[in-house]
DNA sequence: GAAATGAATAATGTATTCAAAGTATCTTAA
DNA sequence: TTAAGATACTTTGAATACATTATTCATTTC
């Protein structure tokens, strides 16, 4: 049926060549990586062969070097000196413990939002806030995808009001965590925008540290949901293999 | 004198080729540009010349791309795409803001450490802040390189009853920045030793959100004089050329 | 039959080469 | 003299080639 040459098994996804444009390939590339890790597609512990990817995304090996590399500082990837890439061994506790520290930076970053933000801004906090509430009462059509987005723009606006080197930090930690940020994935969610009401009262009252505690705790909340949601993929690798001698 | 053919100007420090075990290349590269950045041989918004770096270590330009990619994560460096890599703009608020994210992370392990430090930990931590106080008041010969280890064992008793994650993120934390943990840098910090005693005394006592606001003035002050002593190394690049036209 | 040794195979890390984009220099016209 | 454009040079980013280290698998030995 198949030619049966030097063929490499499909174990990644093939991808169009995207934008091919010079300079922005390792970041593609971690892009796709990171998706296959996120998605569960490759598991806890599972190797990442370099060449095959480089095959599956149709560009050499180099960027794909840089893009582990990149995957490895952010804690998705172990890196072993002459072993190569694997996908990280993450258990649940250090996505819990990974959303506590997004915690507390957002908590920070909250603090400084009710010390400092601007009329401005607090109108459009509350103006995004009262979509949520809508959202919930009213049925107001809105999908996965519009929360997700009005979520993402509330937690923009209170982190805008934050010092640049902790935006920066928050952007690292959002995005190298399966489900950052997903609260509202399976539609809305009552807890969460429960949070978001106290986070939004502490900050408009200008009161800093129940600001900061409401989202700790928003975030705590998160991060169990989100632990409890990557189980379900199969993120920590528990397939059969790993059960059977 | 010299042969004026094709050399390049020795911008950047040789140095031996170290250990040249295959597998390790980039990580040697990343602490060699890390030093030149930290120590203010290269300067702010400097741009970093991948062929002179290779020239200087002696490798090939690849293990170089990775380790400037490294650093391109770890925000020190500020990598465009078909421009190369320069090193970041950091401003004296920059290391504020981050010894204040530092500080907000070791305070969430201090106020963990509060609640679930064992008494061999305790009693270790004991032991490491009794030597500063005999420092202190008698003198016992310790140079500044025993204050900081002295100092740094008193953080890592501390951060190693925190989970995975926290101490990953607090290691990227630590070295990622000028001066990190170098307050004994210029002998004897009275300053320190008082904010370890609040520190230690919160821990002893169980005083979890004690110990956090604790950690979290003692970096803050921290922060501020690492801003001050790499202001004076010259570290944000205030060099003649940048206030002539 | 199991453990150990060694060759064959495959994959990684590093070097080198090549093409594309950027930068600087030189020329020419206003 | 200055500004604009063309050309030469430099540097980056990606691909390829090579050397070294892991891994696999067959063979041998206990």
């Amino acid at each position: 049926m198949e030619p049966q040459g030097d063929e490499r098994e499909p174990r990644y996804p093939q991808r169009a060549p995207a934008s091919r444009r010079r300079g922005v390939l390792g970041e593609e590339v971690v892009d796709y990586v990171r998706e296959l890790i996120l998605t569960g597609t490759i598991r806890s512990g599972e190797k990442i062969d370099q060449q095959a990817v480089s095959e599956a995304l149709g560009v050499s090996r180099s960027p794909i070097r840089e893009a582990l590399v990149v995957l490895g500082r952010e804690g998705l990837v172990e890196l072993t000196p002459r072993r190569g890439a694997a996908v990280a061994h993450l258990s649940p506790e250090d996505i819990i413990d990974h959303y506590a520290l997004f915690g507390v930076v957002s908590g920070r970053a909250a603090a400084l939002a009710a010390e400092t933000i601007t009329e401005e801004g607090l109108s459009e906090l509350r103006k995004v806030h009262a979509r949520f509430l809508d959202a919930g009462s009213d049925g107001a059509a809105l999908g996965p995808e519009d929360l997700q987005q009005l979520n993402h723009d509330f937690h923009r606006i209170i982190n805008l009001t934050a010092p640049g080197r902790t935006r920066w930090l928050l952007r690292h930690l959002e995005h190298s965590v399966p489900s950052s940020y997903y609260e509202f994935a399976d539609g809305w969610n009552h807890a969460a925008v429960e949070h978001h009401a106290a986070i939004l009262e502490a900050i408009a009252s200008g009161d800093a540290d129940g600001a900061r505690r409401a989202m700790e705790a928003h975030l705590q909340a998160s991060g169990e949901a989100a632990a409890a949601q990557v189980a379900a993929i199969g993120f920590f690798g528990d397939n059969i293999r790993a059960t059977m001698p």
